[in-house]
RNA sequence: GCCCUUGUAGUUCAAUGGAUAGAAUAGGACCCUUCUAAGGUCUAGAUCUAGGUUCGAUUCCUAGCGGGGGCACCA
């Protein structure tokens, strides 16, 4: 990459001027240069302008970076200013086409083995929008770094018991005949919704009596030690949501994965995931850890329950095990981070979840440095923001939620409004309209850096135009609409990328060869919203180009803006692959 | 009360300590007998307050004010 010779080349003329190390960035400001480096002002000593100057001058005698770059300059404060040789952009639009869907890509994790958590839904609940903020976020992740040359294994962690199992399992004990029925004749989504009706209930009851806190207490403890009361009602309860929760990360675009491994025997057979873990393991595991390092003094005992004290965790005491001998979520994640281990070597564990925990995660992670140091430092939390409303937090213990494929649904009746009118069959209309509702949803996740809460305005936040994922789309089957037209045309591309002449280098060219250092970036920062901003502009620059050019013609410039559109579907493609956002042909 | 986090155009978001703070929407003015107007062009509009560090601060530090989250048996 150009980027990374010139910074060679700038750290060999600075080692010239200053002894000590210096750090310098190197930037792009396309006001300014192709690229630029306060490097002269980061040398501590002498006058910034003087030392640019001395820079200049090594750099101009260099063979290695007159090759790539044709000017230097000095501006402002003491900024260097560089140039890249026009040719070399055109060049780069043939690497394009050449790399297709490997263009971008990098080896900085080559070898790397990496296991991301994320989604996380809760068997007996429902699988509202913020699941699928942690699904869009994890799924980015997963893919960056896949992107990035890494082995990546996707995992799903589910809480398939504890209270608010509990909450669901003792309404639907007393819903039991209701149950059954819509167990045998009803379809999946009854099934889900008279089971999220149960969890609204069974909280309502938890938090409004006594008696009802006491008897989910006791069905709680009736799933721990898998109570014949309840197994039925259990099992089936919990097969639903599982295989509910299937059935949506198909609808979001996960690939299956292949060779996946169910982690234990009671797992359904899901595909998306590599991993499925669960906290029925996860509890018991977590427990026996407790227990053991409780004895070596890591641990205390505390009113009736095993807790991590303050002193150790420099924080605030957590529960460990609670005073009913169950593991709390804290037990159970320490289980957990051994028993992906087991499964999976892996040199980093990304954990995704929403911020709301990040407390508990903390003193987690101060835990584990004592009972795993190794994968304590191995073990990487990324946070997201919470998806609020406009009215505020949504909750799904009052049952006021809004789910993901209810959301899903809604906007895609929108868009098959939209595509009414276009010469398309009704059954690519339905298509595109699920791809285009996916795209403006995941992308209105994806836009902002991730930690940061989302207010999420139905009306407002999911957008078509602008900054937006249709946007995106659009400009991609504008340039699949302008090779199907160059083909009929019978109008050849160019192929040769080594001398064309009379070409004009714009934005466009100069953001086509950035994509790669874009990527990197945003994989090394876990920030998709660079990804986002990037493919925007790059949809611009193209968008402008298409309205002041005429693309299709047979002559030497034709042919290079067909490869040219060519080139950049091609980028717009992996970019919204990345994202993991489809890219429909036409719309 | 304590801890974490956040504060940028009317609104929703950007900006590894750099040059003239970017977009998108909403507002105003234009462009479809050139390849999909979910598009393009022009225009107006913002760094919570007070200090500090720095050649240079939206960014780092301190204090204050506002929003969000958390503060042992839920996750």
């Amino acid at each position: 990459m150009l980027k990374q010779i010139l910074e060679k080349e700038i750290e060999k003329a600075v080692k010239k001027v200053s002894a000590g190390k210096v750090d310098f960035a190197i930037f792009r400001d396309e006001k300014f240069a192709d690229y630029s480096s306060n490097a002269a002002m980061q040398i501590g000593a002498g006058v910034p302008r003087e030392n640019a100057e001395k820079i200049k001058a090594t750099l101009s005698a260099s063979k290695n970076f007159n090759k790539y770059f044709s000017k230097v300059e000095i501006a402002g404060p003491g900024f260097l200013n560089f140039w890249v040789k026009e040719e070399e952009f055109v060049k780069n639009v043939g690497s394009v086409l050449k790399a297709k869907n490997k263009y971008g890509s990098n080896k900085t994790l080559a070898k790397k083995k990496i296991i991301v958590e994320f989604t996380d839904p809760n068997p007996f609940k429902e699988f509202h929008i913020g699941h699928l903020m942690s699904n869009s976020i994890g799924e980015f992740i997963a893919r960056a770094m896949e992107f990035s040359g890494a082995q990546v294994k996707r995992a799903c962690y589910q809480g398939d018991v504890g209270t608010h199992v509990a909450k669901a399992v003792t309404t639907l004990l007393a819903w039991k005949d209701k149950f059954n029925t819509v167990l045998k004749k009803g379809n999946l989504s009854e099934q889900v919704s008279l089971m999220s009706l149960a969890y609204a209930q069974g909280n309502k009851q938890y938090e409004e009596s006594d008696l009802g806190k006491k008897m989910i207490t006791e069905v709680n403890k009736k799933i721990y030690t898998k109570s014949k009361d309840i197994a039925d009602i259990y099992k089936g309860g919990r097969e639903i949501s599982l295989k509910y929760f299937e059935e949506i990360y198909g609808i979001l675009g996960m690939n299956p994965q292949k060779g996946n491994k169910p982690s234990s025997a009671k797992a359904s057979a899901g595909k998306h995931f590599d991993f499925y873990f669960f906290e029925s393991e996860t509890g018991k595991h977590g427990k026996t850890i407790v227990e053991k390092f409780l004895k070596k003094g890591v641990f205390a005992k505390s009113e009736g329950a095993i807790v991590f004290p303050e002193e150790k965790s420099g924080l605030h005491t957590r529960v460990f095990i609670n005073s009913e001998n169950l593991p709390t979520y804290e037990a159970k994640e320490l289980g957990l981070a051994e028993i992906k281990y087991k499964k999976y070597k892996y040199n980093t564990s990304i954990v995704v979840t929403g911020n709301e925990i990040n407390e508990y995660f903390k003193v987690l992670l101060r835990a584990m440095e004592f009972v795993f140091p190794k994968l304590a430092k191995n073990t990487k939390h990324l946070s997201h923001g919470m998806l609020r409303l406009p009215t505020g937090k949504m909750s799904s213990r009052t049952g006021e939620v809004i789910t993901a494929v209810g959301m899903l649904e809604d906007i895609e009746k929108i868009i098959l409004e939209k595509v009414s009118g276009r010469d398309l069959k009704e059954k690519e209309k339905l298509k595109i309209s699920k791809q285009v509702a996916l795209a403006a949803v995941k992308y209105s996740i994806l836009k902002q850096s991730i930690g940061k809460d989302i207010i999420f305005d139905l009306d407002k936040s999911v957008s078509f135009e602008g900054d937006s994922g249709p946007y995106i789309q659009y400009t991609y089957v504008r340039t699949q609409s302008i090779l199907r037209n160059a083909k009929e045309s019978k109008i050849k591309e160019l192929a040769n990328f080594n001398k064309i002449e009379g070409v004009n280098i714009s934005h466009v060219e100069k953001l086509l060869q950035q994509f790669p250092e874009v990527v990197e970036m945003a994989a090394e920062k876990y920030a998709p919203n660079l990804v986002c901003s990037y493919l925007v502009e790059l949809c611009h620059a193209f968008n402008a180009y298409y309205a002041e050019n005429k693309i299709v013609s047979n002559d030497a410039i034709g042919k290079y803006r067909i490869a040219l559109s060519r080139a950049v579907g091609q980028v717009l493609k992996n970019g919204l692959e990345l994202l993991g956002i489809p890219a429909p042909d036409k719309m």
